[in-house]
DNA sequence: AAGTCTTCTCGAATCGATTCGATCGATTCG
DNA sequence: CGAATCGATCGAATCGATTCGAGAAGACTT
């Protein structure tokens, strides 16, 4: 306790450890890491002399040089937090997502897209990247990524080289909805989208904007509407809540209003609904509206929306379970999921 | 020349960059950074050579090593993820967190308690650690953190040594509520609280439960109520969440029910009075009912919740420019935040 | 007692970059 | 014309640990 008084104000490391224990640092470091044989006696010295010292352990900085691994994995969301966590899609995705990592000892690092102040996507010590329905914008970065032999998985993305995908049938599912509002005899069917510019304007949807877009999801969605409602047309939101969708409906309904709402997620849905009922439009009576994710929504009794129900969860696993296996050195197949059609009470037939 | 044969499969770092550009490592550093006076040509030869070998630009692993600095900031919640991101008050909080932290170039790395499968908290190169409402079991992880010198804020926490505070007024809050009840007139008044244990199991508050839970948020609260009402009992929910509020309710309201609840949040206060609604009970002739953290939630409409509103964003900001203040060398103050008691519908004089 | 294994420990190289002080040439000042 | 100055570049030490091959000491076989 007396031995080096004042002149040594610098935290201990490894080496020190070993000096005050008489053993080389190299002993040491397998006293601690426990990965080669040491004889209880010195493991013994070693942790008497890092608790004399105060020594916490070996420096994770140093050791993720040394092993080239740092143990973490950033997730890129596209939205500023508040905005993503809004959506209990995002969260239930990242909950499969760092239940899936955290059980490899992998954490999660959160940030958002370049340009949008936060930390830069290129300086943090990450082992891998989630991309979470990012734009394709990020190309310049993937490519950074890339050169450092960084795996990265992208959720819901364009598909880019080199990019494992994790998938889900978008257009499909959406055709699938679009049908059922056709077979029930609507045709004066109206689109509310999610945001289609990383400005996240609002405004009507038009060719330019589908052809300028870089949103993804959204886009295929529309494809998918597409596929059945040629000429469907309708407005894009700001975000994905039910604020929006109240946004969005109140400009729908205003005039000349659709018989059919297809809203590109549950909370626009019931955003949609909300503005029905305001302007004293039953719903599924006088309009009908469908939604996409299946997320149970407080409040939103006594509807029962029928809509897509997307494995969101088992999305979020399927990329942890890649990205721990790419780590590994393996090379994982990209993955789609299914959503499922759900017919709740909120599609009724044109009359 | 030599340059791309292959026997070279390793990554080119930056004294490879440095060779082939015929300059020297500290040089190449120089050109990167740009912290020194690097002449237009040699900085032009150094890229292009970083081109040419398709080198991503210094490793950060080793970055943070030489820096003693790695850019993120843990931040450790006490449920899994699902759970804590369920409240809206916790994802304003991280919000503001991330607001703060985000500008200041600073990351976001998410943890949960140690012991709970995830990464370990002692093993991440952070430079320092926001808790959030952790309980008490957290000391020996907080002295390993000290012995690294990294700093350390706590929101929401029973107060340790060496860890800087963000409160909030529970205590004092709710006993504004509780006598605000108490002037209208009631005196049987019943408790749903935030979780007591780790654990997260229901059932009947008891003196056992309060006296052996490391939940500070939940009993500051209780004993703010019992500054009011010095024998209030009541029952302990499994989460914050309006499905906990409900079954909470239902049993608090079953037989001998009082005529005034006090719930530890928003979202458990209405469950609370979803509960009222299944039996008939009505709010807030039959029961009145006050709620915690003043958040708009979608669908409670028509009700008002009367409740205390407090400063989420507010305090993650200053968790965030705390710690950007400790990173820099300061010694920044802890704060206290308080809340503002507003009146809804959801109260009303006893009869 | 010589020889073969084990078991434990050590030395030295390495991970990839940063940074301080020194050097060297060229320009400018007195 | 010699000296002081300045900008650009380089060398070498350093951050803190891990890891591999080698060596030493003891245990065991024959």
């Amino acid at each position: 306790m007396e031995d080096r008084a004042s002149d040594k104000p610098t935290r201990p490391n490894l080496a020190a450890v070993a000096a005050l224990a008489g053993v080389s640092p190299s002993t040491a470091s397998l006293a601690f890491s426990g990965a080669g044989p040491v004889s209880d006696a010195t493991r013994a010295r070693v942790l008497a002399a890092a608790e004399q010292l105060n020594y916490g352990g070996p420096d994770p900085r140093a050791q993720s040089l040394r092993r080239g691994r740092s143990g973490i994995v950033g997730v890129v969301m596209e939205d500023r937090l508040r905005e993503a966590f809004r959506d209990p899609m995002n969260i239930a995705m990242l909950d499969g997502l760092a239940d899936e990592l955290g059980t490899a000892g992998l954490g999660l690092l959160l940030l958002t897209e370049p340009g949008s102040g936060g930390p830069e996507l290129s300086v943090a010590p990450m082992d891998a990247v989630v991309l979470v329905g990012c734009s394709t914008q990020l190309d310049k970065s993937v490519v950074a990524l890339h050169q450092r032999g960084i795996p990265v998985v992208a959720i819901e993305a364009e598909h880019m080289p080199d990019v494992l995908s994790i998938d889900l049938d978008n257009r499909d599912a959406t055709a699938t909805a679009a049908r059922h509002l056709q077979q029930l005899g609507h045709s004066r069917v109206a689109l509310v989208t999610l945001p289609l510019e990383p400005t996240h304007a609002r405004g009507e949807l038009t060719e330019e904007r589908i052809a300028g877009s870089t949103a993804f999801t959204s886009k295929e969605r529309i494809r998918g509407a597409r596929d059945v409602f040629p000429s469907i047309g309708g407005v894009v939101a700001a975000g994905s809540s039910v604020e929006e969708g109240l946004i969005a409906g109140r400009e729908l309904l205003a005039a000349d209003r659709p018989t059919a709402v297809i809203a590109q997620s549950d909370l626009l849905a019931l955003g949609v609904i909300r503005a029905a009922e305001e302007l004293g439009i039953r719903v599924p009576d006088d309009l009908s509206v469908v939604g996409f994710d299946g997320v149970r929504i407080e409040g939103a009794a006594p509807y029962e929306l029928t809509t897509l129900v997307q494995p969101a969860v088992e999305k979020g696993r399927a990329a942890g379970v890649a990205i721990v296996e790419l780590l590994a050195g393996g090379s994982p197949a990209p993955r789609g999921f299914t959503s499922e059609f759900r017919v709740g009470n909120t599609t009724a037939a044109a009359r």
